[in-house]
DNA sequence: ATATTTATACCGACTGGTTCGTATAAGTTC
DNA sequence: GAACTTATACGAACCAGTCGGTATAAATAT
């Protein structure tokens, strides 16, 4: 089965990361890596020079992919309306729908699972969750300030870190879901965010 | 140098605490624990039976401190007003006036830790998580239904998972200020949740 | 009072197993 | 033949945990 490098990689880095989810990246030994993946050592070392690129290859796939689902709802959000506020809500929308979708228990944030294991992992590897970070409020930061230059919220709230929130939510309510094996966590909590922006950017009387 | 046992216990639970937050249980090794005790490996499990003690002991002492600022910041509240919203609000400021004070990014979470390691550690463990989560859901779940009672919000919310959602932003807000190495995240954080319990039980006209 | 016992607290070398990573040699697929 | 995979064995470092022994102080006996 040559030439289906990309494959096993995959593979590898699937497996891996369920079991990094469960057990942090130290609890996860590159055994029990290998033998999820149902492959052997020598083609785990031939897929990566060491652990610690597993781990420099796997934030690199969900930074990527994390980015994708923000900017895949974004624009879908930009295509269903104009108003930057209904922009913001339709894209938080988007995110409850899938949520709302889960059967199990999200599971769960590979950053925030390195986060609490950051001192074992070099600038490089943090530098990406920081900057993935970085990108959502950006992104939503700009769409705040759109909004709030046509109506501007009714309290005077700070707009980056009400951008931060989304990722806040998201992380606690991860950790929550987790916790409580309960998977409706993470919709209820960015239903509060949506609602929050909504009573925020209301156009009702003073 | 006897007599000081419980001191030495404490001493190594602090190392551990400390280390634990920014490495992991597992990426934490007994060695490391007693070289940033300054006491020796004999000593470590003369206190611990094993590792696994020395994880249930943190949990259990994180808990208990957990639930007496729960409970402490609550009474203060209760005493500082009637009103259950008023209660609930100045609940939150305290937890603010706390979190402003901070000069060096919050620690983290011995709880959230654990989570994203649960893989590792017993029922044990994990159960007095849940019921510490539990605890502050019920805690503020009634205070929530007292003041919903006086006066309806303006959304129909879920009194629950909003009661929960402050759990939700604390951890959230601790991941965020991990990452970005600011200890501020935390009270503006907190100050989002207030400002939306303001704004959902506001008696502004409809 | 002095000797002896008992309990608590602590030390540090040691053991056996696990870890990551390497090496080697052969097989498979394109 | 180049890319990829299997299988197995191995080593150095590290890991949790053990064990025999020491130090101290209070309790008890003499």
């Amino acid at each position: 089965m040559a030439r289906s490098g990309q494959a096993t990689r995959s593979k590898i880095m699937d497996a891996a990361e369920a079991l990094i989810l469960e057990q942090g990246f130290s609890g996860t030994s590159v055994d029990s890596v290998i033998a999820a993946a149902g492959i052997t050592k020598g083609t785990f070392f031939y897929h990566f020079d060491n652990k610690a690129a597993l781990a420099k290859a796997l934030v690199d796939r969900f930074a990527a992919l994390d980015l994708c689902h923000l900017e895949e709802n974004m624009q879908r959000a930009e295509h269903l309306s104009r108003d930057p506020l209904q922009q913001l809500l339709i894209f938080v929308g988007l995110f409850i729908e899938d949520a709302e979708r889960l059967t199990e228990p999200y599971p769960g944030c590979l950053f925030a699972s390195f986060i609490y294991e950051s001192g074992l992992f070099d600038e490089a590897v943090l530098e990406v969750i920081t900057e993935a970070y970085a990108a959502w409020e950006k992104r939503l930061g700009d769409k705040l300030r759109e909004a709030a230059q046509i109506r501007p919220p009714r309290e005077d709230v700070d707009l980056d870190s009400l951008a931060e929130m989304i990722t806040v939510v998201f992380e606690g309510a991860f950790i929550v879901s987790k916790t409580r094996r309960e998977p409706k966590v993470v919709a209820a909590q960015l239903q509060h965010y949506r609602c929050y922006l909504e009573l925020l950017f209301a156009e009702e009387p003073r």
